[in-house]
DNA sequence: CTGAAATCTTGGTATTTGTCAAGAATATCA
DNA sequence: TGATATTCTTGACAAATACCAAGATTTCAG
């Protein structure tokens, strides 16, 4: 009987961690993929790039980085739904870009800048993300030229996306800015609570709602 | 007489040698303390930055970069004011960003990514201007890391003023944003027309003259 | 310096957008 | 699953903002 426990603990172990193992395998590769797209890296880089990332798993609406205090990780999401949003007069909540897999997170200008965030980063619905620290990321950036291109490359994209988005908030009325959400990212009406999708796009909750009613189809 | 002549001429072209000179130190040394604020560089790397520019005198209202036209240079101002802005339904024009010296200019994102550019980059007065295009700025980030890092960090810091502008469109009332202005850019008020300074704010001309005439003090 | 062009101001009006409230629908957690 | 929050919808109303036009002012180029 004895015997059979530790048997079975034994069986128990090996398949967990070799569960594990492949768990990691999975989300490793998936990071490879998609750095790889971006800029790519040698298998040295690419190595090193993809070592030391911690996974967290957490609940929706759990803040992962509040408004104040300085980033201090580079995300990536394995699963889930997030948010980055400033909060202004009498709690109002302005959206300012939502992230889900595969793709970085985290709020970019201050982990880069090293200075207090302006806005609070949030997950919308339970999330697996794998992240990565300041300083280990300013090491990598620092030893690999190719790591450096590919975080450059990053930053890169993100101001354009920044400068992009200027463009729609300040040109464009409510209904334009509706109907461009409508084509750009049908999904998002499905999974991203109305709520947010009207302060994404700078607009009342209620007047959101007309619009779904009106402009729909 | 001839010899005369002779002599004036060389007169002539060792004081404007001389002037171009001084001229060109003047430039150099304006680029050199504007970098070294940013991100300090070796002496070696700083005699490879500040080499290779191009000097260029335009007059008002000189399209430097067209929308649907790549960036082809990093511009750094010395004399002047400059705006990009964005041409959208019916001609509205929304100003984007002001650049005046001593500071970069360009469209940040096209030529970061060598997209097609968004934006018109254009002067508000006759300006001076020196410039380098992108393939001399590439040799320079790729063989000195001291500018790549230079370029890094203001493209970071780009982004950070992208975002924090993001906020104050998307959350402020155009009074907010009126006086946000007033307080953080005087100065602007008398450089600029306020037809532009309007559409940098998102708002109708009219409607700020209006605020002018209300808020004022 | 002067005529022509661009810009600014102002009032009135139309349109867009936000606010409030309350009931309906939906999602969440124990 | 059921109780409890949260979110969504809808209407009427209020506020903000844009639009238009015309005259005053300023700026610019020849």
């Amino acid at each position: 009987m004895k015997c059979l426990k530790v048997i079975m603990n034994w069986f128990f172990y090996f398949y967990y961690s070799i569960a594990l193992y492949i768990f990691r395998l999975m989300e490793t590769e998936l990071l490879c993929s998609f750095v790889q797209k971006i800029s790519p890296l040698t298998n040295e880089e690419l190595l090193a790039f993809t070592n030391g990332w911690q996974a967290i798993t957490v609940k929706r609406k759990t803040v992962l980085t509040a408004a104040g205090e300085t980033e201090r990780y580079l995300y990536f999401v394995l699963e889930g739904l997030q948010r980055a949003f400033y909060i202004g007069e009498e709690n109002k909540e302005a959206t300012i870009v939502f992230t889900y897999p595969p793709s970085f997170s985290g709020v970019a200008d201050s982990l880069l800048t090293q200075t207090p965030s302006l806005y609070f980063l949030e997950t919308i619905t339970a999330s697996r993300l794998i992240r990565i620290n300041y300083e280990q990321l300013s090491d990598l950036i620092k030893n690999y030229p190719g790591i450096q291109q590919l975080i450059f490359k990053t930053t890169c994209f993100a101001l354009k996306g920044a400068l992009q988005r200027h463009i729609e908030l300040q040109c464009f009325s409510n209904e334009e800015k509706f109907k461009v959400l409508l084509r750009r990212s049908p999904h998002m009406l499905h999974l991203v609570p109305n709520k947010y999708l009207a302060s994404y796009l700078g607009m009342d909750a209620t007047n959101f709602s007309k619009l779904l009613a009106t402009v729909k189809i």
